[in-house]
DNA sequence: CGTTCCATACCGACCGGTTGGTATGCCTCC
DNA sequence: GGAGGCATACCAACCGGTCGGTATGGAACG
């Protein structure tokens, strides 16, 4: 994405990065238009409230993931196993760069506002359990494929998925280490080997 | 725990209540005085920040929930997988009553802390991975007792298990249902299954 | 074409209330 | 009597949000 040229989108993408290293209540109005390079006034011009700033920037933060997946390399993959597998190989890809670059503003946001601002939790939901969404499909043909249907929901292991990837983030920030989330997106894929696998061998004597 | 005492139990209690509920940044001083019926004069009677109480606070957390587990009725199983096991059903169990009082404290204030307060974030370290350390030993075990050494260390298996149940706190405090944390952990129980259980039968045709 | 008119985008000083933190003194219990 | 344990009163800085005002540009009208 290249530097968004009007003054609301400057405010989304700000909002959207200080929040993320510093959390949403710590973060004031002042320190966002100072990140967007934006005064006060434009701020309010663009939204009713800090509230409002921050479920628009839900959505734009939940539509960039969304679009990122979808035209992913891994997407082409015939197999829906190897789908599956390959999304979260991707997500592990991603794990490049600075902490506060490469987790999820929606999951940041909705444990402080979860309790209070019922309008930031559902939006923070929509993003979440979305971007959860657009994996159920290929879960749920490979569960099929594999003859796994019954044991669990499609929807369950997506969401799972989505889980794992925010406790990853929870450990990384508790460690200062982006390989502790790696680790976790290891045992996530090991999970879904062994679920997707249908037999395994014995280990060679 | 029967309601505490001196005035620094009950600011700690009172402070562990209403960030799990607010977090952090969120709640101030003056908050956290009023749910502990205690002045502000003695807030900072005993502790020299804010700071200061949240990690002490993070370390009474971390306190109570290994008591919590070092006591529980599966920590009796002769089979160290079935300790594992036992961890897992243990904390599903837990997950009864309000969210703010089932969540993990270290977990939510480390988001808003680990970029902003070193030792804030040394402290909640401290608090998940010292957690997790009391369930490397049987991790250990049960890979000895099942020929899984050398695909991935006790450590880490034992910090993906934390990295799980924070993630299912996210989720549910996205959808404001308890049951998607339970479905997390449900997920979780059936990779330790399928990596404790060295062979699968192929399913009834 | 020029002028009027109005909506949109933006500015930055300002406001009341809240924040984390301090200064001081009382009151009990050794 | 003095040393902890707490309450009251207070402060400067900062918070989200408001407000009067300006710059710009396109449509309406003559």
């Amino acid at each position: 994405m290249p530097p968004a040229a009007t003054a609301r989108d400057k405010l989304l993408d700000a909002a959207i990065g200080v929040v993320r290293a510093q959390g949403y209540a710590a973060t004031s109005v002042d320190e966002i238009c100072r990140a967007a390079g934006v005064t006060k006034g434009a701020f309010f011009h663009h939204f009713p409230s800090k509230e409002a700033l921050a479920i628009a920037a839900a959505a734009r933060f939940a539509a960039t993931a969304d679009a990122l997946c979808a035209t992913a390399p891994y997407r082409e993959l015939p197999d829906p196993v190897d789908r599956v597998l390959g999304y979260v190989a991707q997500r592990r890809d991603w794990l490049r760069g600075p902490l506060a670059e490469v987790t999820c503003f929606a999951g940041t946001v909705v444990q402080e506002s979860y309790a209070t601002s019922p309008a930031l939790r559902a939006a923070c939901e929509a993003a979440i359990c979305g971007h959860a969404a657009t994996l159920e499909a290929d879960i749920e043909a490979a569960m099929r494929a594999r003859g796994l249907a019954g044991q669990f929901t499609p929807a369950s292991l997506a969401r799972h998925t989505q889980a794992v990837i925010q406790g990853a983030f929870i450990l990384a920030k508790a460690t200062d280490e982006v390989a502790m989330a790696e680790e976790s997106l290891d045992h996530l894929r090991r999970y879904l080997e062994l679920l997707f696998t249908p037999k395994r061998k014995e280990m060679p004597a």
